[in-house]
DNA sequence: ACACTACTGCCAGAAACTGTCAGTAGGGAG
DNA sequence: CTCCCTACTGACAGTTTCTGGCAGTAGTGT
């Protein structure tokens, strides 16, 4: 069993760095030989892992991660699945895609039987279909895992169209829309942004000055709302 | 890694036998002497597969799957989270019970950063709450995994009490209530039961002449809603 | 009492893993 | 081009782990 646990401390030290890494600072983090991190690293990759080498470089991850094997219940795989397909259906295209290859993978790996299950699941998702955002959401996904500030050009109730700097630190999922959820500028205050009136945007290079956790958390004191 | 390998054979083989079996028979199907067989079980065992073993009985797994060691981008675990973040809000109690469970199995494994990033994740879901319903439907799931009838106490939009025998194929998880979706033996036809009318039900021994397969085959080619 | 089974400890042989050494090859800096 | 750093592969011996056979204990049902 020491192997195993050897290859995740391996993985985990690999993420940790987000320059490329030598074999030889791995090796000797993990308490291995150069030859044994080498074949360590090749083990890796043959389970999935997206670890590349070049020569005069070192070692880099591809974001993403690596789960131990792990039991669930049966209940837990329907919620899985359930979850996956609901995520499939209801939000932004990318993370959709993901939702449903997550899900592939892992009904991959399940008893014939139990993919059966799943493919007339005895659960089904009816949501009302969402409308197109014209907006990439993915991106705005991408700025607030990075806190950067985003240039947002937005069409409001009436029509009328606005320009207004924001620090988004959320999306919400809705039932039948998709919400950025901002600190604005302008308003100095919390702001709500329907992703279908989202003219345009753009993200900027600047991070904003607070942290997402820290504006979450006050926008959540705020609405009255239990934090979950 | 033909040990590994092994591990996920025993538990195939442990999977298909509904019955206890002997390790004996397990060592040969695996291909393994007796010996090395309990040292198998231990094993999995130790990795938290429900492997119960009874002198003069034999093996049994409970019912539940274990994943072997897999790869998820960023996008895919997110879709993960946020699914099963969406179950433990919007489903009934037991399968919200069962997401909140494999999110904390996930994140137990997800390094410290990434589970962080959970904890107050890019996304929000964010559904209105779901009337209490009064009726078990973790029973009705399991009524309908086994294809049993099930004897149905329901009050329509005008509040006239019924009693009907149906043969439930799915259960349809809407943005503001749940549905059991089922043939009625009284009315002949599929018919669509929410949850909170639902006064009380049982499930009876007998099972329905069906496969819950083709009932929702059918009714999906009925309504003219795309498969999935 | 008997047959069947789970389970444990022990030990020798088999298999896998590990470290050392040697060698090939690619990338970057001068 | 030369030099250094690096990824990568093969071979081999020492170490560790795994495996199978044997013996023995104990729980369950007939």
């Amino acid at each position: 069993m020491a192997r195993s646990e050897r290859l995740l401390t391996l993985l985990q030290t690999l993420r940790r760095y987000r320059r490329p890494v030598s074999g030889m600072v791995l090796a000797e983090e993990t308490g291995v030989s150069l030859r044994t991190l080498y074949r360590d690293i090749a083990s890796l990759q043959s389970q999935g892992a997206d670890i590349e080498g070049e020569p005069g470089i070192g070692y880099v991850l591809r974001p993403g991660f690596m789960l131990p094997p792990m039991m669930f219940s049966q209940d837990e795989i329907e919620a899985l699945v359930l979850g996956s397909r609901w995520v499939a259906r209801a939000t932004d295209s990318r993370l959709a895609a993901a939702g449903a290859d997550a899900l592939a993978k892992i009904a991959a790996v399940l008893p014939a039987e139990m993919r059966e299950a799943i493919d007339q699941a005895a659960v089904v998702v009816a949501t009302r279909r969402i409308t197109e955002d014209k907006a990439d959401l993915s991106l705005m996904r991408k700025a607030i895992r990075g806190e950067r500030m985003v240039q947002l050009t937005y069409g409001d109730v009436n029509g009328a169209i606005s320009t207004r700097r924001i620090w988004p630190f959320a999306l919400g999922y809705f039932d039948n829309a998709r919400i950025v959820m901002a600190w604005c500028e302008l308003r100095q205050d919390f702001r709500h942004f329907r992703a279908d009136r989202i003219v345009d945007f753009a993200v900027l290079e600047a991070r904003y000055p607070r942290r997402r956790v820290v504006l979450a958390r006050e926008w959540h004191a705020q609405q009255g709302i239990a934090n979950n």
